[in-house]
DNA sequence: ATATGTGCAAACTCTTTGCATGGAG
DNA sequence: CTCCATGCAAAGAGTTTGCACATAT
């Protein structure tokens, strides 16, 4: 594991492997019972609050990026991925990562106010929902 | 106050006048609490569950729409202005309405996958943000 | 050996619900 | 007069924090 910027991350345990492996083998942003619920299957008595504790300091040191998409709690994906959106499916809540922003977003806004980042969130139904009847599990 | 579709809105009362009043002033969309705070100078005594309560019953009837944008409660606007987009100040965190989408927004998604709508959010600095020190009052 | 990480439970925030009372129709 | 709406309080969900014990370094 390498630090970017040299920054404190902390001790090397058990719970945060087993919450970075989940998040690297991600198709999209999870949420952190979503990650708690798959690493339990490593660390089974993983507490929901250690995750919510790592998110927050991987977040703070860059090695993960926290998503904030309509509907439910925030998500995390891996930090070092090329700038890109989310499809949100509106039946299962999962998110995926679309490919990476291919035009140039220009939104109009009031004189005097500084975009620094924009969020695109696509809402719909993933392929699973449109041919199946029940909610898949997350991962 | 007229339904467009003959939804069943309720009874016309000093809370939901005062709610529907704020939300017509408004230059943006409103958190739940933003609304109650603002609709107490009319009604005192209001309280928040009546104002999601609301909320639910008016957004339903499509009098309401409800605005997800990224970090924090659901956001509240009226229901019948055209399509735009929103600016969400990042220090006061008030979202404020954007001139309508000027380009078409094509987001590759993978196959098989129903893009039903979309929400674009620019995050940065409001002027009264990049000009005070003190975090402004919402409305 | 020592300082940090962990799990549990409690605290907190946001939202919803149950219930007795108030008010619109 | 009859329901529906209201306000309060309690119940739930998601997130954070305090504390005693476990563990990486």
């Amino acid at each position: 594991m390498h630090t970017r910027k040299s920054v404190r991350i902390g001790r090397d345990t058990r719970q945060r492997r087993a919450i970075l492996e989940v998040l690297r083998k991600a198709n999209g942003p999870l949420t952190p019972s979503e990650i708690c619920r798959w690493a339990r299957r490593r660390v089974p008595s993983l507490g929901i609050a250690t995750v919510y504790r790592h998110l927050r300091v991987l977040t703070a040191a860059g090695l993960l990026r926290r998503v904030e998409l309509p509907g439910g709690s925030a998500r995390f994906e891996w930090g070092d991925i090329p700038h890109h959106h989310h499809f949100l499916c509106r039946r299962c809540t999962r998110a995926f990562c679309t490919s990476s922003c291919r035009r140039r977003l220009i939104e109009a806004v009031p004189r005097g106010f500084k975009v620094e980042s924009h969020e695109v969130t696509l809402i719909g139904i993933c392929r699973q929902c449109f041919h199946r009847r029940k909610q898949p599990r997350p991962g």
